[in-house]
DNA sequence: GGCCCTCGAGTTCA
DNA sequence: CTCGAGGGCC
């Protein structure tokens, strides 16, 4: 055997071989053999095709690597024109386009094949005598541009047609895409590496099929599916466009696995809300799905209407990702002073609605992203809900523009702001100096959670705080319908916006007297909102619950030294000082004396649970003042040698040593006893021992529930009742309701439209709970 | 010291 | 809902 013979049979056998691995990789998504084996084949082929150029052809998959650059486009005209769509935004277009094909054709329940609407770029494939051999975009419909060599490159299109019964020509219709995962893998690569970044997936695809060096798109990691057929000669067609694709699947296509032959309007419409259900989990942008009248008889009869076939519809998902432009970036001061920027934006439709306004988080996030004034963006519904910010289209930034910086003051008092040490948040050092801080006090005040104060909405505490009536929150208890009236008064001159009718005396007073009644309504209080009520840094709902059942008294906590608060489970350190700065502040001290004062009352105080007295003795109040060097051990020797506190405050330094402490520990004792404030924390713990003793009662029994020591989450929305209905019936029967689902999580509630929770749920496998399972177990308890 | 679990805080629109 | 960070446990 002639040597060259021998190597074009090794050359033929290594380009089936490597054929047969980017189908089974590109199109059935299967890959058959390991990245490296192909890699040593193609390495192979390459260097034979090297060394014997005349064995070189087209389809050889070491040509998909890009050709040489050309230099521009040659213009191809489509032997069958390349059809555009009709687009349907709402279910009933989609009625009538299904209702027109009924009447013309005489019939119903008519079979439709459906697929998702890719986001990306239109072509045409030629292939002859099962060879591709030309590429071209939809240009204009009737003439695109040959985009050959750059097609070349992806691997999911076949070079050459697989199986046998091959038309003698063949134009392939599809969608070159950028898959999401590739697309972002490769602008993490081009950011590293300093190259160009994407806007975003359709672009890339688009731009990477227009780059005039094909060795360029090669580097691109763009994919294919196969949509349709245009001219086929030589082989009959199947009688409808699902067998078809099929029919494309066979010779070596890739075809949607999400395309489905559907019934009547019913099918389409259930088919567009389970894709989009579906289309965050998706690994390619789609943006609608596509509607085709199954059968090719039916079509030919329905014709077109200029370019569109009246027997095709895409219908289109509303956008979740839109450009717009940022007219100005402004700061927002929270409740604690934290300092939000975001953006103000031109309006913009993303999905479905209209959107202004989008958080920027902070300070690093703005310098990540280089927002500027002026700048377009890209913005997104993040988790289908909140716009953000995806990113700059840095090629449209005006010049002359500068980063943005955080201001150095606060915009609204004027206070400096400052930044923690490793925190990412600037906030405003104001306190409630600062009028934001003070609207959002009162606003989370008056919250549901909290006080519950109906009626009191933002814009009435805008005008409450900004004319005097209310400072701080224990002023709302003193306001009389005289000042409502003339505050409303005040206000509506201020913003001559409010109708006339409203500012009438009847209704202006029908509302002053709901806003006291809901205010007076909200006197009787637990301590448990109230103390969430407070505002305290770090005191959500869910300590200040645990806070009141520790403790059970306003009174007690109030005086209690910042250590103690270290007691109760999930306090620690931080959260305990936060407490305890809060407490120390006169001004706050004051404003609960007001609140009292002016009527507000606790219903529920209640002796501290006997398991706060049994874990706390001198010794433990000891390791929780951080004293330095005074370990568990060295204070329990300190408790055994003391009797009291004031014993230990007594007692001359050489005595801890006698009690058996080394001498360093003794003198660092000695000078933390030396501050003032630190003694008299020592001593006011040493008081509360004693009030606790007092006060506490014996260890009482515990009621059981059949739901104790029990986590449950709650995701989705129940029909029965409300979430925090069934909240506070599972904690009632021992329940520990919580946010967040992990392996410790004992059961998931479903409602309808449970989200991640339950995807998290179902992947730990902690057991799911329906509504119905929830009611008929709350039915089974009833006390 | 490093994980894993929670909680707190901030957020948008109709 | 998501992010960041506190708290507890190994």
């Amino acid at each position: 055997m002639p040597k060259t013979t021998h190597i074009a049979t090794r050359i033929a056998e290594l380009r089936a071989q490597l054929d047969d691995a980017n189908y089974r990789y590109h199109v059935l998504d299967d890959p058959a053999i390991p990245d490296a084996d192909y890699d040593r084949m193609l390495r192979e082929l390459d260097e034979l095709e090297a060394a014997h150029p005349e064995l070189i052809t087209a389809d050889s998959p070491t040509q998909r690597v890009g050709a040489v650059p050309t230099g521009s486009f040659a213009q191809v005209r489509h032997a069958i024109p390349m059809l555009s769509l009709g687009n349907a935004f709402s279910d009933e277009e989609v009625a009538v386009f299904v209702r027109k094909i009924e009447e013309r054709l005489g019939r119903d329940a008519l079979a439709f094949s459906v697929e998702p609407k890719l986001d990306g770029l239109a072509i045409s494939l030629r292939y002859e005598d099962g060879r591709f051999v030309q590429g071209a975009t939809r240009g204009d419909g009737a003439t695109g541009e040959d985009v050959t060599a750059n097609l070349r490159t992806i691997k999911a299109i076949p070079l050459q047609l697989r199986g046998k019964d091959w038309p003698r020509v063949l134009e392939v219709r599809g969608e070159v895409y950028m898959p999401l995962a590739a697309f972002k893998a490769y602008n993490e690569r081009a950011l590293v590496e300093g190259g160009k970044v994407l806007a975003n997936p359709r672009n890339g695809a688009a731009g990477s099929l227009r780059q005039l060096d094909p060795r360029m798109t090669a580097q691109r990691p763009l994919a294919f599916y196969a949509y349709g057929i245009g001219l086929v000669e030589g082989v009959e067609l199947p009688e409808t466009h699902s067998q078809t694709l099929g029919r494309l699947r066979q010779w070596g296509f890739p075809v949607s696995g999400e395309s489905d032959v559907v019934e009547g309007l019913q099918g389409l419409l259930d088919y567009y809300r389970a894709i989009g259900d579906k289309r965050d989990r998706l690994p390619f942008d789609i943006d609608g799905v596509v509607y085709k009248l199954d059968d090719y008889e039916g079509q030919a009869e329905m014709g077109f209407v200029s370019r569109a076939p009246r027997w095709a519809i895409a219908h289109k998902f509303p956008a979740q990702e839109q450009m717009t432009v940022v007219e100005s970036i402004e700061v927002n001061v929270g409740r604690t002073g934290a300092v939000t920027p975001w953006v103000l934006m031109q309006p913009v439709q993303v999905g479905g609605v209209t959107v202004t306004r989008a958080t920027l988080h902070n300070a690093d996030q703005v310098a990540r992203l280089d927002v500027r004034n002026g700048d377009t963006v890209i913005i997104r519904r993040a988790g289908d809900v909140i716009p953000e910010v995806v990113r700059v289209v840095v090629e449209k930034r005006p010049a002359g523009t500068r980063p943005w910086s955080m201001p150095s003051h606060c915009p609204v008092c004027g206070s400096e702001l400052v930044r923690e040490e490793g925190e990412a948040v600037w906030r405003c050092s104001g306190e409630l100096t600062c009028a934001a801080q003070r609207k959002e006090a009162i606003g989370h005040f008056a919250s549901r959670r909290a006080m519950d104060i109906e009626g009191l909405g933002e814009r009435f505490i805008e005008s409450l705080s900004d004319l005097g009536y209310v400072q701080s929150v224990a002023d709302l208890y003193k306001l009389t319908l005289d000042d409502l009236l003339e505050m409303k008064r005040r206000a509506d001159e201020r913003d001559d916006t409010t109708p006339e009718t409203v500012k009438s005396g009847k209704v202006a007073t029908r509302w002053a007297e709901n806003l006291l009644e809901a205010i007076d309504h909200s006197r009787n209080t637990t301590l448990e909102r109230f103390l969430y009520a407070l505002g305290i840094q770090h005191v959500g709902e869910s300590t200040a619950k645990a806070l009141a059942t520790w403790f059970g008294d306003l009174e007690l906590i109030r005086h209690l030294p910042w250590p103690l608060f270290k007691r109760v489970p999930d306090v620690g350190g931080e959260v305990a000082r936060s407490i305890g700065h809060f407490l120390d502040q006169a001004g706050n001290q004051q404003v609960i004396d007001d609140l009292l004062a002016r009527g507000v009352t606790i219903t529920d105080t209640h002796p501290p649970t006997p398991k706060l007295r049994d874990g706390l003795n001198l010794a433990t109040l000891l390791v929780d003042l951080e004293i330095p060097k005074v370990t568990r051990v060295r204070a329990e020797q300190l408790a055994s040698a003391f009797p009291s506190v004031q014993a230990l405050l007594d007692a001359p330094k050489h005595n801890f040593v006698s009690a058996g402490l080394p001498a360093d520990t003794a003198q660092a004792l000695a000078d933390w006893l030396e501050d003032e404030t630190q003694a008299g924390q020592l001593v006011a713990g040493g008081d509360a021992l004693a009030r606790l003793d007092a006060i506490t009662p014996a260890a009482a029994e515990v009621a059981q529930g059949p739901l104790d020591g029990q986590t449950a989450v709650l995701t989705g929305t129940l029909s029965a009742l409300s979430r925090d209905e069934a909240k506070a019936k599972l904690e009632a029967l021992g329940a520990k309701v919580s946010g967040s689902v992990s392996k410790k999580t004992s059961f998931v509630v479903a409602g309808e439209a449970a989200g991640s929770k339950l995807d998290k749920a179902q992947e730990l496998g902690v057991e799911i709970w329906d509504e119905e399972k929830l009611l008929s177990f709350l039915a089974g308890h009833e006390p």
